[in-house]
DNA sequence: ACAAAATTGAAACGTTCGTTTCATTATATA
DNA sequence: TATATAATGAAACGAACGTTTCAATTTTGT
């Protein structure tokens, strides 16, 4: 019994973890599977069966993440509503509310969440993932943020909004990635 | 005579302008050599025969445009000396002698320059070119800006001069990126 | 404890990768 | 124009890719 992993959902969360790391270090193409189940120390064939593809399993692990972040965004988010009447601190509550949940997981939620911030990194710049599940789980929580800047600037062109969210998660993940 | 391009350094420069398309798009992984010659419309063979490797065809393609770029910036930057007496307009200046010229040259200097800021985007993130004249280039540069910001601000701890740095060449690069 | 289901070990599958070869054609030099 | 050099066309190379197969083994449910 000197194997890293024990059972099923053991392997899954092993494999899940390794491909994590890799994926974040050279992207989906610049990992392969025999790089993720060598680093994992199991049989190549193991993604297959656990996960049917490579591309399934780097969906996985995308979608690991994704709730518990939006899940304590959204939450942050809803702490207070937003106030055309003091725009200041309404922006400043909103920023906050998209930024720390993921500069508090990626300092503090263990070397997985800094992985996988560096992973959506790469997707925030890579547009390659059009339309499916994750990235409409993306666009979900996200226009929660768009629409909360909104009602703080009602009078605001929406194009400009947009772009200043797309400004904030920008800077959020470039202040993830850039934190050595 | 049919063909896309008409002698040597032209099938150079068509290869570099294609493979600065897809290596923006997909990535140093994600884009094959058949998929760079095949969108070129020449044969896979001529990409090692004009830059001997897939590797040294990415590395020209970075090149290209690091001393223009580079150029500018520093020209706009020694326009004014960094004065710790007035330190707004200071930064100010830094600012916008880094920022600028790559804006400039996405907005207006055609879909190659545009495809290249995309494609240092990815660099930014994505780590794994080690050493290398390349990367020596940038970081040459950057320097610059790095003694201009710490000149500006005599007594700042210089890691904080160097995350600020980093602040800025993100917010840069993500303008670039996320203006369609 | 036994039958059924799930998982692993080991090997091979066909495809695509980056690269090399070499004969042929075009270009440049004298 | 003759000759040397450079570039192209077409095909093939071995290696690595993601995936599939199937017998052996382990786990699960009864």
């Amino acid at each position: 019994m000197t194997r890293a992993y024990k059972k099923s959902a053991s392997m899954r969360e092993l494999l899940l973890d390794t491909a994590e790391a890799l994926f974040a270090e050279r992207g989906f193409h610049g990992a392969s599977v025999r790089d993720i189940t060598e680093t994992a120390n199991v049989r190549n064939a193991s993604i297959n069966y656990h996960f049917e593809s490579k591309e399934n399993l780097f969906l996985a692990v995308i979608e690991r993440r994704i709730e518990p972040l939006a899940a304590l965004r959204r939450e942050r988010l809803l702490e207070t509503k937003p106030d055309p009447a003091e725009p200041e601190t309404s922006v400043r509550h909103i920023v906050r509310s998209f930024a720390e949940p993921m500069l508090d997981f990626a300092a503090h939620g263990g070397p997985g969440w800094k992985n996988y911030c560096v992973l959506i990194a790469h997707l925030a710049v890579q547009k390659q993932w059009g339309e499916n599940t994750v990235t409409r789980k993306y666009d979900d929580h996200a226009h929660l943020f768009l629409e909360a800047l909104q009602s703080t600037f009602p009078d605001a062109d929406s194009y400009r909004v947009h772009c200043c969210f797309q400004f904030l998660l920008s800077t959020t993940l470039y202040a993830v990635c850039n934190n050595e």
